[in-house]
DNA sequence: GAGCACTGC
């Protein structure tokens, strides 16, 4: 392995610089949570946070960046990992005045743990009780007050709801979107959004805050200035610095023919050679994970007694929460801590204690096929700044060493960003939001990166089929405007509106919500056979969609326990969340009114319902016994998790989902009557022949 | 005959 030192350049250590400018002295604790009888800290405990406050890089840039948001509209702010951007900015701003008048500070975070965390630390350091004047909101949970609240963090797909009640979003007079640099879906919505908002109110400021890479395109993008005047431009750029302790980069001098073995190779020198400290290791999927892991813990076992004992840890989005949770936990000064992870540990979840990091150069993505509508999961190399993200995980506690297993060369050739979500997505749920939105023309929509143009007809076309939209494009009254507001993809808000038609209202909220959670039923590798047996208690002949209605039925009638959740192997936190998801699906369908009613048991009643809403994704038997599907003639194999699996294959099913992975799977997937489809989707099944179907989609005018 | 990157409303 090489040692190189560029890369040193990109992390920096901690410095002792104090603040430039002195500021007025700040009282740091609200008028309005003064008289409150909670807990207030004392005038020493303020001090040392206001001197924590101080010490943070981007305190220096602290005029500068309130000078920058008087003078122009949009500010681009660069801040690396740990300057202390996001708990630090919407302070500044708030301590500026910005929140005079009512008006509010948002802040948007693209997960729900970072708004709550980063929330509570605001909400700590300027000691007010959090849901006062610093609060959050996330789905089903809004720690705010509508009065009192200054300081507010959202996830980016909550103000997105916002938006729909509330467009121009007139309460704000400053929005951050932070973590822009990740390109969610939901920013990307959101960034365009703003931009059409900010043409509208002059007074609105946007903060767009990136770690690293991108700045000139996000301030390119919000720049209105069309003459050559510098003076007269309306975005700027900042960068902070971070506070990051330097961390190592080696490469391998020659690529391996297996990243796996190169893994397990690298984690026992290191453990071997290298000093104290944790070793986080980025694979691609589960069950690489479980192979690298398995292999390290025979290296353990061959350890002798007085060595550095090893503590090998799984971590991915599908183990148990228990399981999940060990990563987080300290080990003693005996042992070195292990974990191998796949992307979740990239940005989603910080385990502490890591020096070591390795690095596989590779990351499995879910992309969009607009041609045959579904999506695949891919194994792709990562990006640099994936990679330079990755590496910095090894610099949180002290300097590092990042290991990657592929060669320099090799890293100069990656692309420099991740190909943003809102480019290898279905389109058919963002065009419904948008339309619902008022931009009728979707492909005029300003992205900030443009969708190929071919997920966008192909959503269209869904929305067509579903009733959603009209000949001529438009939002359809009431169903379109409905359909939009149920936070569901398309087809199942369809669904739900049709269940008026079958009279299993109940029976259709449940199955959505129930299909909205990942990982229902469990299978930890040491229990298989059980696990599956458990399964097979809830299993009914219908398929997937009924299945998951039983059990949540079998969840609700044994009190919601947690124990009889882990005797069948459920998942617990699952089911509970389908409950809160269930319940905001209700409130809904009142919007709607359509009244809640049961079907008592009559099967049909559901399965005709799901066809009202999945009649898209149906499927055939083929003679050969594979299933294609009914409108493209592709072939489609029944996935592994389906209780539809090991059956005797039925002639007609509809289904949730693709996932290609070795093959075509269908995901979800439920027996139907052939008659039923064509009863009720005769627009989409009686067209004819394929040309007259051609004909007729050219005449939709977009 | 054999599989499950990661978020979010």
């Amino acid at each position: 392995m090489s040692r190189r030192d560029h890369s040193r350049q990109k992390f920096w250590k901690p410095t002792d610089d104090g603040p430039k400018t002195k500021i007025e002295e700040e009282r740091l604790v609200d008028v309005t949570e003064a008289d409150s009888t909670s807990f207030v800290p004392g005038n020493q405990t303020s001090l040392s946070i206001e001197k924590q406050r101080q010490q943070l890089p981007v305190f220096k840039y602290r005029t500068h960046i309130l000078y920058l948001l008087e003078k122009y509209r949009t500010v681009v702010i660069i801040g690396e990992t740990g300057c202390g951007k996001s708990t630090q900015i919407p302070q500044y701003l708030y301590e500026a005045g910005w929140a005079a008048n009512g008006k509010v500070i948002g802040v948007t975070q693209p997960r729900r743990v970072a708004a709550i965390t980063v929330a509570t630390r605001v909400a700590e350091e300027r000691a007010a009780i959090l849901g006062h004047s610093v609060g959050y909101a996330i789905r089903f949970d809004d720690c705010t007050d509508a009065e009192r609240t200054r300081i507010k963090f959202v996830t980016d797909g909550l103000l997105l709801r916002e938006m729909m009640k509330d467009p121009l979003l007139t309460q704000y007079s400053v929005i951050m979107l932070d973590e822009a640099h990740e390109r969610t879906l939901y920013t990307d919505i959101v960034l365009g959004l703003l931009k059409k908002v900010q043409r509208k109110r002059e007074d609105l400021r946007i903060i767009v805050a990136s770690a690293t890479l991108d700045a000139e395109k996000f301030r390119k993008y919000f720049e209105t200035n069309t003459s050559s005047d510098p003076e007269e431009d309306t975005a700027a750029i900042l960068t902070v610095e971070g506070r990051m302790f330097p961390v190592d980069v080696f490469y391998i001098k020659a690529p391996v023919p297996s990243y796996l073995k190169a893994t397990v190779e690298t984690v026992m020198k290191i453990h071997h050679t290298e000093r104290y400290g944790d070793i986080l290791a980025f694979l691609t999927g589960q069950d690489e994970v479980e192979q690298v892991v398995s292999l390290l813990i025979e290296h353990a076992r061959q350890l002798p007694k007085d060595a550095l004992k090893m503590f090998v840890l799984p971590m991915y989005g599908s183990l148990p929460g228990r399981e999940q949770m060990k990563v987080f936990e300290r080990v003693g000064k005996g042992t070195r801590k292990i974990v191998i992870a796949t992307n979740i540990a990239e940005a989603s979840i910080t385990i502490p204690g890591i020096v070591y990091v390795i690095d596989c150069g590779f990351v499995k993505i879910n992309a969009y096929n607009p041609k045959g509508g579904f999506e695949s999961l891919v194994v792709v190399p990562v990006s640099q700044a994936s990679a330079q993200q990755r590496a910095g995980r090894a610099g949180r506690i002290r300097s590092g060493k990042a290991y990657r297993l592929y060669t320099e060369d090799d890293f100069l050739k990656l692309k420099p960003g991740s190909v943003p979500e809102m480019q290898r997505s279905n389109m058919a749920a963002v065009v419904l939001q948008l339309k619902a939105l008022g931009i009728d023309n979707v492909l005029r929509f300003s992205f900030l990166s443009p969708p190929p143009a071919q997920n966008m007809v192909r959503g269209l076309e869904l929305l067509y089929a579903l009733g959603a939209v009209n000949e001529t494009c438009h939002l359809t009254v009431p169903l379109g405007i409905r359909m939009a507001e149920f936070p569901l993809s398309p087809m199942f808000a369809k669904m739900l509106m049709a269940s008026k038609d079958f009279g299993c209202s109940e029976e259709a909220v449940t199955i959505a919500a129930m299909m909205q959670i990942q990982n229902v039923f469990q299978t930890p590798s040491h229990n298989k056979i059980n696990a599956l047996k458990a399964k097979r208690l809830f299993s009914v002949a219908e398929g997937d969609h009924i299945t998951m209605l039983n059990t949540f039925n079998a969840f609700l009638k044994w009190g919601k326990s947690a124990r009889w959740c882990g005797q069948n192997f459920l998942n617990y936190k699952g089911l509970m969340r389908a409950i809160e998801i269930r319940k905001q699906l209700c409130a809904l369908m009142k919007r709607a009114k359509v009244r809640l009613v049961s079907c008592n048991g009559d099967m049909v009643a559901i399965q005709k319902c799901l066809v009202s809403g999945f009649f898209a994704n149906a499927a055939r038997l083929n003679f050969s016994g594979v299933y294609r599907t009914i409108r493209d003639d592709y072939e489609l194999h029944i996935h592994p998790t389906s209780v539809l699996y090991a059956e005797k294959p039925k002639q007609f099913v509809i289904f949730n989902e693709i996932v290609h992975t070795t093959k075509e799977f269908m995901r979800d997937v439920t027996v139907v009557d052939q008659r039923w489809l064509y009863e009720l989707a005769p627009h989409y099944y009686d067209f004819g022949t394929e040309n007259e179907i051609a004909a007729k989609r050219a005449k939709i005018d977009y």
